[in-house]
DNA sequence: GTCTATAGTCCGATAGAC
DNA sequence: GTCTATCGGACTATAGAC
């Protein structure tokens, strides 16, 4: 028996998307997700370094995989597939999380400050691509190019792959499949 | 004679990018531009939005100018290349400009926050553009991916450009011609 | 032009785990 | 004893409200 109830982050985590999902990310403050999650706003910023940041814990998971596919596949692969190649093959965007997805997706669309901080989480990722890419011979151009162009299809399809009438998988999504 | 000195933005817009070159963008607090332009501090949120927006004035200037751009030769080119035309066209980059642009690159690329407006504003621009070629009948998804390709070479392009080391013009690197 | 809420930092205290 | 996670309170600056 502990002193403190465990998973203080993930408690705080789910508070903090609760909330923001409920009352919108602007009228929700730090003081409430903590309360919700039974700890103090102190506690709040000793996980996560601002207010926004609760919401981005998974694009590093993301990039990891994007990285190690990457780098697997760019040996038979041209840059530009390679980066097509581990986005089809990444396994992150399944139905499963497609309910969670969405909603997330809503609480950023809601506000400017929320996309900043996604714009800048997928220019680091781009930018982690190009990195992996220049590493094993590719010149500075071409990898900064294809990493860019692959985030470009990566958004398309994204936006796509939440949309409500959707029926295709992401990977079909990023090879720009339709239906209709 | 006005009771106010005039230019008041002007005179703010100039004190905050002398102080975010001199002391750092997180160094400088409201207080400290307002009082360097004799103004109040409340003055300085009156004219903008926050303390980061006094630098990205020039971003809607651009915008216009490619907007207008590619609408023009859209016709008679694809949407990428029209893109690609509208940045090596819009004498917006010129070499008058050189000093300005590298030490408000320098301010941003000090700090994290600078980048994430930068990338936002660049996204509504991206967007811009989409927008335009969408009205003039290219398909969502090639309208979307032209424009943030484009938006890609232009990173590319810029970063060259402000290079201490270039020595060719801002249309020149958008073609990707090299010299050595 | 003043007044206030909130974000985010800093320092120190405390209570348990080991 | 050390280490770590939490809490409390004071503090500054941004930004918006009145």
């Amino acid at each position: 028996m502990s002193r403190w109830n465990p998973n203080a982050r993930d408690r705080l985590e789910q508070a903090a998307f609760e909330l923001y999902s409920e009352r919108g990310f602007e009228q929700t403050t730090v003081a409430d997700i903590a309360s919700r999650a039974g700890l103090t706003e102190r506690t709040f910023f000793r996980h996560f370094a601002d207010k926004r940041e609760v919401l981005f814990g998974g694009v590093g998971a993301l990039q990891e995989l994007l990285v190690n596919k990457v780098a697997e596949v760019l040996d038979s692969l041209s840059p530009l597939h390679a980066v097509a190649n581990a986005l089809e093959a990444a396994n992150f965007f399944v139905p499963e999380r497609r309910d969670y997805a969405r909603a997330r997706w809503r609480i950023i669309a809601a506000n400017a400050e929320l996309q900043e901080r996604e714009l800048i989480k997928f220019a680091w990722l781009s930018a982690a691509l190009a990195e992996v890419m220049r590493g094993r011979g590719v010149p500075d151009t071409a990898a900064a190019l294809s990493a860019d162009a692959g985030m470009a299809v990566f958004k398309v399809a994204f936006e796509r792959w939440v949309d409500p009438t959707n029926q295709q998988d992401f990977p079909q999504l990023v090879q720009g499949k339709r239906t209709n």
